[in-house]
RNA sequence: CGCGGGGUAGAGCAGUUGGCAGCUCGCCAGGCCCAUAACCUGGAGGUCGUGGGUUCAAGUCCCACCCCCGCAACCA
């Protein structure tokens, strides 16, 4: 594990509200800053919005707002809005028309000016709108853009200041080559080195003031302004105080883990990169000790969503509101659905009727009558409370059965542990899930196999220590996923009687530990945890 | 020679470093009764797209081929 978790979701465009693409990426990186904080590692999770982009300028005047910046302020409120209601824990929202923003970029770039990677040249190349990014001969096809063939390319000839990039190609090959998990999953990043090897050109980071209505100015020359990437990738810099707070950044940067969509690794994986190494040339607060530039550790691509196996689309009317689908599964819910089902890193299916599913097997079923028939038993049998027993003598499950007991318990977190390292936490629920000696499934065959219900006339002793593992098994799962479903983990805690808030500030050292549960304590009335969804079809 | 994703049981999907082909749902037959008609056991169901190759061993590596999906705008 690490000794510091910055965590970062790109900012999004304010041209529009949240949707689930968004909702995804952001929800993954709050899962993850929540299980580090849990583990009492000192955690920072940064998202934001990206409000100097022409985009915004197209979309205010759309939405008829009065002037740019109140149209920006709306919408930068209605994104952290949006993910509060999400139960997001964003640490700090970054905008990039704050000034400290500005400020970092400025230093940014004359950081790479004085490393002598600006340069200034006449050219002429076509821009596309639709990507906001200048294409040379070699990404056309038909003399459009493969990407957004209908929108008319801008024939744009000017002077601009230019990024060398092309002078870090070999050293990015080297950082891919020795760093094998820098960009993840492997797939992007072979996709990323074929890219640096045989694509990768100097960048236009500037246009002419005068056609370009918004965004930061060239520190210098007015009559020139900052490319929107070349501003946008400095937030997650500027957001930990660079340039406005030197031992802040100190203190965060370099950012443990980029979260992308996987449209945007060019830019994440090698021009950031690239823009990185040259800036730490002259500016020794993004270097190590061993003169090596502090690039971010890793950059996680995720894939896209399809809704109903179709393309997210407006005109189809199947873009899905994060908001409508809270109103209609509880949202612990639909971060358990994001999460689990689909692979992280691949592309996915949002159905509802996989969600409905997920949410009656896994959740109601398993999870929650789980739950529920060790804390009813334990009520039955012993007195509405957990059964007094030996803690020690219940460290090993019964002779013959599935229960590995609590050295299989601790290798679960471990799996746990490493997966979310990965940030595969699609892997690291099927672990809790479906795993062998330790897990909720091992422990419902438990019940059966062990049968306390039975077992409470003949063997009442030997019914107190099943019931103890299974509650106390209860409380160490309700842990495990409370990054991923934080209101549920918390009622659990509560249905053990438990104080959630209590037993987070004992540390994740002596939560993971086998006997948390006090024998004899009492357990208050279990409730549902998760009620049938009936006729609440999205 | 555009870029990318994918073809594994009826459906939806996993398969990190090559080592008996798995999961969820559904289906069939049992069990249990603590529990949210939940839980457990057993079973049927697969030429892992096709053809070659490497290997003691390939869904997994290499080569060729076939098929499917996305790429106006919105957009991770």
């Amino acid at each position: 594990m690490h000794t510091k978790f910055f965590v970062t979701t790109p900012i999004y465009y304010v041209n529009d509200k949240p949707h689930v693409g968004s909702t995804y990426t952001t929800v993954a990186a709050d899962a993850l800053a929540r299980a580090y904080r849990l583990r009492g590692i000192p955690t920072l999770f940064l998202t934001g919005t990206d409000e100097n982009s022409q985009k915004n300028l197209e979309a205010a005047d759309k939405a008829g707002a009065k002037d740019l910046q109140s149209y920006l302020d709306g919408m930068a409120l209605i994104w952290q809005k949006t993910w509060r209601e999400l139960g997001i824990t964003f640490d700090d929202f970054i905008r990039t028309t704050e000034e400290r923003h500005h400020r970092a970029v400025e230093k940014f770039w004359k950081s790479v000016e004085q490393s002598g990677d600006i340069y200034k040249a006449t050219y002429e190349r076509e821009y596309c709108v639709g990507c906001e990014s200048f294409k040379t001969p070699f990404d056309l096809q038909d003399g459009k853009c493969p990407l957004h063939p209908n929108r008319p390319l801008e024939k744009v000839s000017e002077e601009n200041y230019f990024f060398r990039a092309s002078a870090y190609a070999q050293d990015l090959l080297k950082l891919y080559h020795d760093k094998q998990d820098f960009v993840q999953p492997q797939s992007r990043q072979n996709e990323i080195r074929s890219y640096v090897k045989n694509a990768f050109e100097d960048f236009s980071i500037s246009r002419e003031a005068k056609k370009l209505a918004c965004g930061i100015s060239v520190p210098g020359d007015e009559s020139q302004r900052i490319y929107v990437w070349f501003d946008a990738l400095v937030n997650y810099m500027s957001a930990v105080g660079y340039g406005t707070d030197n031992k802040l950044f100190a203190k965060w940067w370099p950012a443990t883990l980029h979260l992308v969509g996987k449209d945007i690794i060019k830019f994440h994986c090698a021009l950031w990169p690239a823009m990185i190494m040259s800036a730490a040339k002259s500016d020794p607060s993004l270097r190590y000790a061993n003169g090596e530039p502090k690039l971010p550790e890793h950059i996680f691509a995720h894939g896209f969503f399809t809704i109903e196996g179709q393309k997210i689309s407006k005109s189809l009317g199947n873009a899905v509101d994060p908001l409508d689908l809270v109103k209609k599964y509880p949202f612990d819910a639909v971060r358990y659905y994001l999460l689990r089902e689909i692979s992280f890193g691949e592309d996915g299916d949002f159905a509802a009727q996989r969600l409905e599913d997920r949410y009656a097997s896994d959740l109601a079923n398993n999870l929650g009558n789980l739950v529920n028939r060790s804390v009813s038993m334990s009520r039955k049998y012993f007195d509405n409370r957990i059964p007094t027993t030996n803690i020690q003598e219940t460290l090993r499950g019964l002779p013959e059965t599935v229960w590995g007991g609590a050295d299989n318990l601790e290798g679960l977190w471990q799996t746990v542990d490493q997966y979310i390292e990965a940030s595969r936490w699609d892997m690291a629920l099927e672990a809790i899930w479906s795993g062998e000696a330790v897990s909720l499934s091992a422990a419902n065959k438990y019940v059966e196999q062990t049968q306390p219900f039975r077992m409470i006339k003949e063997n009442p002793e030997n019914a107190a220590k099943v019931l103890y593992t299974l509650l106390e098994a209860c409380r160490h799962f309700a842990w495990m996923v409370e990054p991923v479903m934080p209101n549920v983990a918390a009622d659990i805690i509560r249905q053990l009687g438990q104080d959630p808030e209590t037993e987070r500030q004992k540390g994740i050292k002596e939560l993971k530990k086998w006997g948390g549960l006090q024998p004899g304590a009492e357990l208050p009335e279990p409730k549902i945890l998760f009620p049938r969804l009936e006729n609440k079809k999205i």
